[in-house]
This record gives structure tokens, sequence and C-alpha cells, in this order.
DNA sequence: TAGTTTAATTAAACACTGGTCAATAAAAAG
DNA sequence: CTTTTTATTGACCAGTGTTTAATTAAACTA
């Protein structure tokens, strides 16, 4: 038997986490086994559980990081040099851009019923969320209530949820896009 | 051995889809396994196979019944008696209860990403949208256009969608869902 | 009534799943 | 060189959806 591998080639968790993605990516998180992340770097399954407590835990790592990016993006469009009523629209479209070039990555953090993933993924929602209220209340100079920020953010969420079901990408559905974001900041003003 | 039961107790695809109902509103779909299914009905876990192909086919015999009470709810609320702005508003709040009153059945209509289901529920959700988005363009007078139409429907989706996943009933976010839905109806006058 | 066909149920089996754990050996520490 | 720590393995567990040969109750036929 082999009960240990040479350490030119030790696992690591960063290791683990590349692999587990680009599966989760291509098949979504029910679909992606422990056993095939495993075998796509050549380990056996049980060694993923020395790095990892379980499957949850593995993608909440994963994910966590993908939260960090999408509150990136949300701050570059901050950054940009545009009137307060540009950036407002151009925030919520780069919402549900992120949402569809991320598909499995979206449909993970805010759209995955797992229990034993929804006990790990608590934090990253809101603190996104309270992010994006906040940017919102900002660039309206304070016109959209708390409230509404609510009201937007669940009106994305149908847009990016329902489009993330179908094979289109972002381009594909750009105008659409475009006008659910003027239909919602109708409400607004 | 006993490889058959008195004729008195015959298993029926009626009787199957009352337990699956029963179990698949209590836990949701993943959450059910068929052994679960039999077990509750005292029988082996193959003969649901005589009855239906699989679990998906099980689910979606059941789920084609939701969509049918989904488009009775909608014409239930436009035959009360009530002005055109009432009935409109309440269109949209009925589209929100029955996803939270219904939220296993809500999510493998609209939300599933699983493709041995999607494979079965094609026609279910656009027809269903199509009588929801005529209602609407109805009671507006036109003043709601096809676009918008959409755009509502997300809205709403996005917000069944986001408290499907927890624990919260209908009655719990009712307020919630009525500053919603006086959200979006801002858009479209 | 006896023999045959059909329909429905069963248990065993298959190939999976997430997860645990004793055994093991490579690497590090003493 | 010995001991300890660390990482890997593969057998194992309980569970999943699904298939299937065997079985028999019921219906049909002669």
């Amino acid at each position: 038997m082999s009960p240990r591998k040479a350490v030119a080639q030790e696992l690591t968790q960063d290791m683990v986490m590349m692999a587990a993605r680009e599966l989760f990516r291509e098949k979504g998180y029910q679909q992606v086994s422990m056993r095939q992340i495993a075998s796509a770097l050549g380990y056996s399954h049980g060694s993923l559980y020395y790095h990892f407590k379980n499957k949850a835990e593995l993608f909440y790592a994963m994910i966590e990081t993908d939260f960090k990016l999408l509150d990136q993006w949300l701050d570059d469009v901050m950054k940009r040099e545009m009137d307060d009523k540009g950036k407002l629209s151009e925030v919520l479209l780069a919402f549900i851009r992120f949402g569809l070039t991320h598909k499995s990555q979206y449909e993970m953090m805010f759209l995955l019923a797992d229990e034993e993933v929804k006990s790990y993924v608590n934090k990253g929602p809101n603190e996104s969320y309270e992010k994006f209220a906040q940017s919102l209340v900002e660039l309206s100079k304070r016109e959209i209530t708390i409230q509404q920020t609510w009201s937007i953010f669940l009106s994305l969420h149908g847009f990016v949820s329902h489009y993330c079901r179908c094979d289109e990408t972002f381009e594909e559905v750009k105008s659409l896009a475009h006008s659910h974001v003027n239909f919602i900041l109708k409400s607004t003003g």
C-alpha cells in the first residue's frame, strides 16, 4: 500500500479549493462529490477531510473569497468618475453582472438552501448586502431609504436568480438587465 | 416472503403523491428520499418505481397540480369586488403568498436547477407567467407594458426566492411583502 | 374448476454519496 | 538514531436513487 505521498506534491487547502472551485463552477455544488474533487487532484477522498471538516466548510472557504470579489466590483464602480445618478444604475448593473458571470458562486452565495451550507454562509451575504445598501443610500443622498434598498436588492436578486438557471450569459441579457435596472430605479425617484 | 399485498390496499399514484407532497412540504425535495416516501406508505421503495419512472417524475406529477393552484389563486383575486388598482397589488401579493405557503413547490416550480427536474418543468412556469402578465396588463388598462410585467415578475420572484430559504412564514413577512409590492408598483405609475 | 396470463410488490443488488477512522509511512524534532 | 508529528490511505458505515429477478395475488380463459 502507499499511505503517504512524497512531500513535493503534498496537498494544500489552496490546491483543494482550486480544484473544487473549477468543478463547482462547471456542475454546481450538489453535483460535485468529494470523491470527484479528490480524484481530480489525484488523492483519495479521505485526505480532503484532513484539510476541511466537511464539504460545506470546503465550500464556504471558497465562497468567502467570492464575497470579497463582489465587494471589490461594487467598490470599483463607486470609484469611477461619474455623477451619482449614473453610478447608482452602474452599481445595480454590477450586481447583476457579477451574479451572471459567477453563476454557481452566486447560487451558493445567495441561493443555496442546503442547511449544512447555510450554517456557514451567514456573515457573507449580510456584510456584502450592508455594503451594497450603504452605497445606495449615499449615492441617492439619502433619498433611498433602508426599506427601499432591501426591495432593490430583492428585485435584482430575482433577475439574477432567474437567469442563473439558464445558459444565457450576461452579454446576452445585458439589455434586459438595463431595462430591469431602469424599472427598479423608477420606484426611487 | 410476501411479494404482493392484498388488493384492498393496492398502491396508487395518488397515494404516493399525497404522501410525497406532505414529506416534500415538510423537508423539501432534496431532503426526502424515495425510501422515506415508501416507508411512510408502508411499502417497499421499489414499488414506487412501478408507478413513477423516477423521483423527478413523481415530483413533477405533484407540481403540475400546483401550477393549476397558482392560476386559481390569481383568478380568485381577479374575481373579487375591488377597484383595479387594489386588485393589482392583491395579485402581486397573492403571488408572494402562494410562493411562501408552498415553499418547496415554489422552489421546484421556479427555482430548482436540478437538470433532471428541469427537463420536466417547462410549460408550467411559462403558462402561469403568461396568465399573470395578462392580468397585469388588463388591470392597469395597458399602462403596464409587457416589458414591465417581466420586471415585476422578477422582482416578486426575488422576494419569494429569498424568503423560501428561511423558516419564516408568509404571515411573518407580510408587512415586508406589502412594502415590496408597493415599491414595485411605484415604478409603474 | 384448472391453467394461464398480467399486474403489482418485494428484497437483493448496484453504483453512488458524505463522512469516520485505524493503519501507515514520510518528514521533522529531539 | 529514535521519537513525535503530520499527512495520506483505503476499508468501512449508513445513506441515496435506481434496476431487476423472483414471487404471487388477481383477472382472464378454456
